[in-house]
DNA sequence: GCTAACTTGTGAAGAAATTCACAAGCCGCG
DNA sequence: CGCGGCTTGTGAATTTCTTCACAAGTTAGC
């Protein structure tokens, strides 16, 4: 299979939305030029997005609205439940444990872990937070599938190390910088901050302003 | 100015930090080499996300930490305050609100709306949750620069309308979906869980697995 | 002041992503 | 059953982004 592009797996994933929406609703089928319009994109983005991986829709006809869900959950990996552990329960770690909107959409957070004696022990939102040291030995470590990595940024490579040597394939990173793994893991960076300050850019440089 | 690429944006936003950092160290010059090591990309990707702007380095000799540093700081509008409000005090809005990374890093909490009558008249972390009705003729938000938007998706589109007429010109979205405003407007679309399937796609779609 | 070792800045080449455009297929109606 | 109106799937064209490669400039050492 040819690799596919971060952001046709991106755009399929709001894609997905959407298709819940109209499910949700009652809508038999859909038209790529129906999705691309509440997805921002064009219909000809929509299809070759979609073929890369069959052909899922009818001529003259649309998509299936609960086949083509059901064949994007399926893609996406979304028909399972992914076990998850937070590192780090500072303000980020301890956000994200207590959002639960995660666990709607599959993804079950299982351990949090620092390495603060004042932390360890205490309870976020159900689950008590572990010693960073514990995480190598855990059970619920050695069978998570996502490690969200949610720790300065001076740590972050060393908590990366951990995390791939416990079996771990896959992160979410909120330090801003590459992290080193194995090419077999899959590494995900996210940023607020620096998202506000693409935000910040684009008012800065606006025409008028 | 030629229109400069987002994925541009996004990495001077991450230069920014590793220069911070050298700046803190102490260091005086880094080459294009260095700072593409940290940042998981090549010196030649470094330079020409640059030259968009102007050329700051020296040949045989690097780039200048602190020079560079500012050079950044001024392209990406970091050199004042912004003031940001967010609308929604769910899970989202309200763990924003408390978090203070972004105060940080220039990006000021101003105000925070919801329109749950439960909610209003509420604290979160020293702002009082106000009615998203007067939001339309709050000092804060005719000052705000950027919004947040931490509401349902179906709210959304509203949400933005509102957000629009206040005169605001940046938009940080947490709603999966196309928000449409005028084209003098910047969305920022920005999704956790949407990230999350792209590790579970990830880890699905794996060699071995 | 000359040479050797580096490093930038940038056109040109190459790769990747998006859009175009149209043949092929499906449905409904008379 | 044939025609008209739609919509998909997909090669080809186009646009955008990244990498290459090298001239030009800088410093350090002798």
């Amino acid at each position: 299979m040819k690799r596919i592009a971060e952001s046709t797996i991106r755009r399929l994933s709001l894609y997905l939305r959407f298709l819940e929406e109209f499910e949700a609703r009652g809508l038999a089928t859909i038209s790529s030029d129906e999705l691309a319009a509440r997805g921002g994109t064009t219909s000809a983005q929509v299809r070759k997005d979609l073929s890369f991986f069959g052909s899922f829709g009818k001529r003259g006809l649309g998509y299936s609205v609960p086949e083509l869900a059901s064949r994007l959950r399926k893609i996406l990996g979304l028909e399972r439940e992914w076990r998850v552990i937070i590192i780090g329960a500072g303000k980020i770690g301890a956000a994200l444990a207590q959002y639960h909107g995660f666990a709607e959409r599959g993804f079950r957070i299982t351990a949090i872990y620092d390495n603060d004696p004042l932390k360890i022990g205490r309870n976020v939102d159900g689950l008590t937070i572990r010693a960073l040291e514990c995480l190598p030995t855990d059970r619920e470590s050695a069978e998570a599938d996502i490690a969200v990595i949610a720790v300065p940024a001076r740590a972050a490579q060393s908590t990366a190390d951990m995390v791939v040597e416990a079996g771990i394939h896959a992160i979410m990173s909120f330090a801003p910088r590459r992290l080193a793994v194995p090419e077999d893991v899959t590494v995900k960076m996210v940023n607020m901050a620096m998202e506000l300050e693409g935000l910040s850019f684009a008012l800065t440089n606006r025409e008028s302003a």
